[in-house]
DNA sequence: GCCAACGTTGGC
DNA sequence: GCCAACGTTGGC
């Protein structure tokens, strides 16, 4: 299994409708650099619920349903054979009590090269394993520093 | 196929 | 609101 990092305008789609809706299919995602990484999803994978705008942070995780596959209303492949439009479809997982701040994040060394950091334009990327362990670390981190507060 | 001009995203 | 960092478009 594996794990991305999907961005999203809570003013527009937030964690907080997906939650309201049960489902979705994510669409829309037209970067070239997203699409490799949104082509890669696999049903059952992690995905992390990052909110842009005024919030900039990781604040829930998802999962994917389905496997990426060719978004229906703009069916058909590119010249590599590969799905040209590919969504995924979501359902929600939690809201985390804490979110991650893109500033936590952008502070931690060990995610220099997240995508987050590294490509701000980026809205849909994978998380590495060691990556994920640097995420889930912080996340419980600020949970247990709340309870001990 | 280059590249200048323009458009978009998203953090600041 | 600004602008840096990309993408995209279209003239050549």
């Amino acid at each position: 299994m594996a794990t991305f990092l999907f961005k999203t305008e809570p003013s527009e789609y937030s964690f907080a409708h997906l939650v309201r809706d049960k489902r979705c299919t994510w669409t829309g995602v037209s970067n070239p650099a997203a699409r490799i990484a949104l082509r890669q999803v696999k049903r059952g994978d992690r995905i992390l619920i990052y909110h842009t705008g005024d919030e900039k942070a990781i604040v829930a995780e998802a999962k994917a349903l389905t496997n990426a596959y060719a978004d229906p209303a703009q069916p058909g492949l590119n010249d590599r054979g590969e799905v040209n439009f590919p969504v995924v479809d979501l359902a929600p997982v939690k809201l985390w009590a804490t979110p991650i701040t893109l500033a936590a994040i952008k502070s931690d060394a060990r995610l220099k090269d997240f995508g987050l950091v590294k490509q701000s334009r980026l809205s849909v990327m994978p998380v590495s394993p060691q990556q994920e362990v640097v995420l889930n670390a912080l996340s419980t981190g600020t949970k247990h520093n709340r309870i001990h507060a």
